[in-house]
Order: structure tokens, then C-alpha cells, then sequence
DNA sequence: AGGTACTGTGGGAGCGCTCCCACAAGTGAT
DNA sequence: ATCACTTGTGGGAGCGCTCCCACAGTACCT
């Protein structure tokens, strides 16, 4: 290698010293221009910037990283194995609305899987290092201690989907709870009465959510809420199969069902099936995540959408804004937390 | 914010220069021991190991990719969209191996996808400031700038799939001549006599070596290879069936054909049921990759196995040795590229 | 005329590290 | 005892930038 001294004397980079030179003026003017400064003069601007494109300059991002003590990368965090991200559109929509969202930042993103113990290890030397300005963060658990480790390296961040409703950090969201309504009414409105719901894992949030929108949605058209009606899922479809299974054991009566998420209706589906139900005839069913699962059932399934394009552009609005008034925590603490929640949008399809 | 002079002097991340002091050692010495070097006493490392644990001292990434002029990151460039990346699972395979390879490394990965001009440009900006110290390409055509680029900036990279037999770059490849003849000595092994070929895209140096496998097979196996069996495709389903059907109107009397790619294969299948031909029994048929659908097809699919994760995790060996090991381009151009080339293996399944 | 303000500019200091040179101390051959 | 290495260590210089202070120049009030 070349000796120290030497490295980036000639052949190299150039630097913003050179470019100073070149342009006939002092290092700061340069880097003025150079961060969009409004302190310069038109003439001295034009000339700086005939002898960037001269030179083909691009700053050293490490050494602006180093002086100014930031990184202008953010990490996208995901508390999940790389297949499941892979597996479900979820992410990937994500994934979109934040590339979109940022392609006009100078922002780097980051993909950061942090499913088992020893990713989750580097995640943690990795925050620790601050090598990036903020995080985003997607489908956290509730007893995950990934946030209060950004809490305490205070580290900017945004979650979606808040682990409750006391959540900390600014958070974004679909309305889990006007969506289960929409689900619901929908349900009413087509005339039917005994509407069962299978409901998502009860540790998470959305949905809690979705139950109480389940509820007061019958309330509020003047039904009694029946417990009997109400089992307890896990999103899956095999928590889908055993839900509908109890549910039809309980409530044979019943004319609708409403499943906290598409393949929960799958399951469930499968089940009214091999009873011999007819769906929309017998029984409706109400999905939820518009997912590409929903168009390919048979029938083709209603659900209610989420805008996850629009949440992760959403969520990187928040986390800028946070990055760029980075404030001492104190005064921080006193602020309640952002929150922003997006309205959902009732998919009619063949099921009810 | 606080004043510039006060940022990191109390509160902050502790500094090389504090764990130095701590450790009652020079600031060479800290670095040293945090940078593996054998030149420090079992004595002098354990006390500054203490220090660093004691203070939570965690190094400064951006001083040290300013002081030693490296990033310890690379990227794997994705010349496509991201739908793309999402549905084929070459991508997601090649992740998994990647990331395993790097595990246990200080290496980070990116991630960059620059399907879109804007994200070719972006991607230019940010090779030009060197943010990387290397390269990972995938699924790279012919006429692509990106590795003379590469090239031009003296970045380290390495090609999945090289572009043509004459590659400058380094490259990892399955062995796609291999893999064809397999597929055909499998077929002529179960008594097939006129096997047909849907080639891939003929820009495709992989699809190349296939044909080269396809002749060199039939050959040996002392049959003439009639050109009126070989049909170019281009690795979609529809080329598939268009190539089936230009192939059954000039030869009907063919009994086993061999596709360069699954979804190829299932264009074909298609082609074939409409004809009236039963698989296997009328015609063989193999395709080329093993990917999800060879599985889900009916019959299930004979498929060329690539070992994708496997090859992932080659290119970073590789790409590892050249940043390691980077010497003046000068020295570099008289080697000739570095090469690997990984053994394929076939998946017998009811097709064939 | 003097003050006050603002605009535009140059350049010192410093960010936290790595690299390398200098040098002390020990080891063994002559 | 001298020389020639080797091993371990300290610290200066420098990486390329940002931040900020200082200051010249101009404009506008008293």
C-alpha cells in the first residue's frame, strides 16, 4: 500500500480543500455550497460549483460523518427471520413506501434483520455505535426490549404499530379499530345477525383493537355483545382452523364471521367447508390485510386493507422530522409521543 | 445543540484516548488490542479488555473509515426492481448465503436495488463515494456499465454469473454446462431418443454454456444434434410456450424436452397438455433451477439443481480476499480474474 | 459622523481514529 | 562487552470534513 502520507495526494479523490482552491475561495464557503447553505452569493455559488463538476468531487462521507456527528443512514429493523420478511407482502410493501418516501433524501437505508439471539446481539453493538441517525421499526412484540434500548442510546425512533396504547415512542398505525367497524357494519348491513369474530394474538395491540371495533360496532347497531362468539386466534390459519371448529361447536347459528387476518380466514374457511357451509350463502367471511391471499380464495375474500405503502412513507416523515430537531431527552420527555393512524378501506369480494 | 468544542467531552460515548487512559496505556496500544494485533502483552490486553468493558467503549465507525480509509461494508447490487427480488427466490437463497458468510465478520451488508435510472443513478453517487468496499452483483446482462464502472473506480467486486467466457471480474457460477448435460444423459439414461431444447435468453452466457451442455451430451452419446429440436426461449413462462409450440409443429415426434428454466418448462407443460401429450409418458420434460414451482407443478418437475446459498457464500469469500488483499490496478490487470464454478445436481421428480 | 445590523467569507480547531516512527527493554550470537 | 535483532509501547501527524469565530464590506438608521 501506499505510504500514509501520501495516500490521497494525487491520484486520489479530490477533497474539499482542492475544490476550494480550484474555485478560488476558503474551505467553508465550499462546504456552504456544498450543504445548500443560503449564506453565499449567486457568483461564488456558480463558481464552486464549475469546479465540483471540474474535479468530480463527492464528499468524504465518512469524514463528514465524523465532524458533524451524524451518519445520514437510517436502519429499517426486522424482529423476524429473513423468511418471514420474504414470505409476507407486509414487509415488502413497507419496504416500498420507505424507498419511495426517502428516494429524495440523502438518506441511506438500511436492512437490518434482527430475528434470532445472535443478529439481535450485533443489532445491539450496531445501535450502540450510532452508525445510523434513526430506526424504524416493524412488527415489535410486546415484551420486546428493542425500544427502551433505543430510548436509552437515544437514538430517534418510530414503530408501527404501537405495542399499546401507552406506547412511548411516536408510532404509526392503521385503525385497527374503525377497521374492524367497517368489517362489521358491512357485515350488518348485508342482513346478517350472529357475527362471530376470531381474533388476532391478544398480546398484540391491533388486535385488542380490532375486538373493541368488533364489539362496539354490534353495540352501537343495538346488538348484545355474546362472548360465545369470540375466539381467540394467533393470525395463523391453524389458530383459524381450531377458532372456527370451537366457534361452530358453540354457536352452530352463527351467519358471519369476522378473522383478524386473511389466513386466519383461510383456516376458518377450510372448516365451514367440511361442515358443509356455504359461503357467502350460509356464512359470510370478513378477512383482514387485503393480502394476495384474499383474491386468490375460493370464494374470493372480503378484508379490509391496510395503507402499508402510505404507513411506511408515513413513518419516515415522522422519523426525519425527529432526526433533524434532535433535542436533549429532558425536554424531549415532557412531549407525549407522536402518533399518527391511517384510515383502512373495506375490500367487497365474492365472501359475504 | 451544545457548543461544537463540549460535544463529546463528558456525557458522550467514551473515546479510544479515555479507554487509554483508563488502562494507563498509550493510545496505540488500545488500538491495537481492539484491532486483534498479536504485538501487545497477554498483561497489556487484558487491562485495556477491562477498560473497554468498564467504559462500554464501542469504536467510532466514521474515524475509523476516515483514519483507515475503508467502510467494512458491502453492498449487494440488485440491477432490478424490487417486485422482482421479492418474487424470484434466487434472490431471497442468495441473501441467506450471503449473510451466513458474513456473520461471522465485521462486514455490514447493504442492500441496493437499481432497477429504475434514478436508482442507477443514486447507486453511481454513492460507488463514486466510495461508501462501499465492495461489490456483490447479481443477475447482471451483458451490455450493463455497472462492472466498468467498477472497474474504473477500483472497486472490488464480484459477479454471480459471469457475463461471457472472456469476464474481467471475479466470478462465482454454477455450472450450467454441467447441469444440461445431466439433464440430457438423465433423459437419454431413460430411453429418450429426440430431446428437444428451449433454450434461455440467448444474451445469457449461462444459457449458452446450457446449449453447449445440450449438444455436447447428445453427441457423446453419439446422436446427431438436429437444430430443428432447439427452440430459443427467454426464461419466461410465455417464451416457453411459444417455443413448445414452434417445437411440436416442426418435430411431433419429439419425447422429451429440456428447458432452461422452470417457468419455462411450465410454459411448455402447458403447451403439451393442450396437445394431447401425457408427462412422461408421451414426453419427458426437465427443467432448470429447481425453484418453488418444479415442486408445485403437475406432474412435479425433474429440475437442475443450482446451489444458490452456497454460491452466495462464495462470492463473499472471494470479494473478502480482494478488498484484503487490494493492490494497485496496475498489478491487477496482468492476473487473470479469479474464477469458481459449483457443481450442480439434478432433482428426479415424475416429469421424467 | 457614528453607531448598529446584516451578508458573505476565510480559516482555526477539532471530530476519533489508524499508521508509523521512535525508542526502551530484553534476547541471543559473536 | 558489543552488536544485531525482536518485542512491546507511546504518541505525533494526518484522514476530510463541519462548526464557529472573526472580520471585511455594505446598508440603513440615528
Amino acid at each position: 500500500m501506499a505510504s500514509h502520507g501520501a495516500r490521497g495526494r494525487s491520484g486520489g479523490r479530490p477533497t474539499l480543500e482542492e475544490v476550494a482552491a480550484r474555485a478560488g475561495v476558503g474551505r467553508g464557503t465550499v462546504s456552504r455550497v456544498i450543504n445548500g447553505s443560503p449564506r453565499v452569493s449567486d457568483a461564488t455559488r456558480a463558481a464552486v460549483e464549475a469546479a465540483v463538476a471540474e474535479l468530480g468531487y463527492v464528499p468524504n462521507t465518512a469524514a463528514r460523518a465524523l465532524a458533524a456527528n451524524r451518519t445520514d443512514a437510517i436502519a429499517l429493523v426486522v424482529p423476524e427471520p429473513e423468511t418471514r420478511f420474504f414470505a409476507e407482502p407486509y414487509f415488502s410493501d413497507m419496504l416500498r413506501g420507505v424507498g419511495a418516501a426517502l428516494s429524495d433524501t440523502e438518506m441511506q437505508l438500511l436492512l437490518i434483520f434482527a430475528g434470532s439471539d445472535r443478529e439481535r446481539q450485533r443489532l445491539a453493538q450496531y445501535l450502540a455505535a450510532h452508525r445510523v441517525d434513526g430506526v424504524l421499526l416493524v412488527s415489535v412484540h410486546a415484551d420486546d426490549p428493542l425500544p427502551d434500548m433505543l430510548a436509552q442510546l437515544e437514538i430517534p425512533a418510530v414503530i408501527s404499530g404501537p405495542r399499546s396504547a401507552a406506547e412511548t415512542l411516536t408510532s404509526v398505525d392503521s385503525d385497527n379499530y374503525g377497521g374492524a367497524r367497517q368489517a362489521v357494519e358491512h357485515l350488518l348491513g348485508r342482513g346478517r345477525r350472529t357475527i362471530a369474530h376470531i381474533t388476532g394474538r391478544l398480546d398484540v395491540y391491533g388486535a385488542q383493537r380490532r375486538i373493541d371495533g368488533y364489539r362496539d360496532a354490534l353495540r352501537e347497531a343495538g346488538h348484545a355483545v355474546d362472548e360465545l362468539l369470540v375466539e381467540p386466534g394467533d393470525f395463523s390459519e391453524d389458530g383459524g382452523r381450531r377458532a372456527m371448529e370451537a366457534l361452530l361447536a358453540r354457536r352452530p347459528d352463527l351467519d358471519a364471521v369476522f378473522a383478524a387476518s386473511d389466513v386466519t380466514a383461510a383456516g376458518a374457511r377450510h372448516v365451514l367447508r367440511e361442515a358443509g357451509r356455504r359461503i357467502p350463502d350460509d356464512v359470510a367471511l370478513v378477512g383482514y390485510d387485503d393480502s394476495a391471499i384474499a383474491r386468490h380464495l375460493d370464494p374470493p375474500l372480503t378484508s379490509v386493507r391496510q395503507p402499508i405503502e402510505e404507513m411506511g412513507r408515513a413513518m419516515i416523515d415522522l422519523l426525519l422530522a425527529e432526526v433533524a430537531d434532535r433535542r436533549p431527552a429532558v425536554s424531549r420527555e415532557l412531549e407525549p409521543p407522536r402518533r399518527m393512524v391511517l384510515a383502512t378501506e373495506l375490500v367487497e369480494r365474492a365472501s359475504s
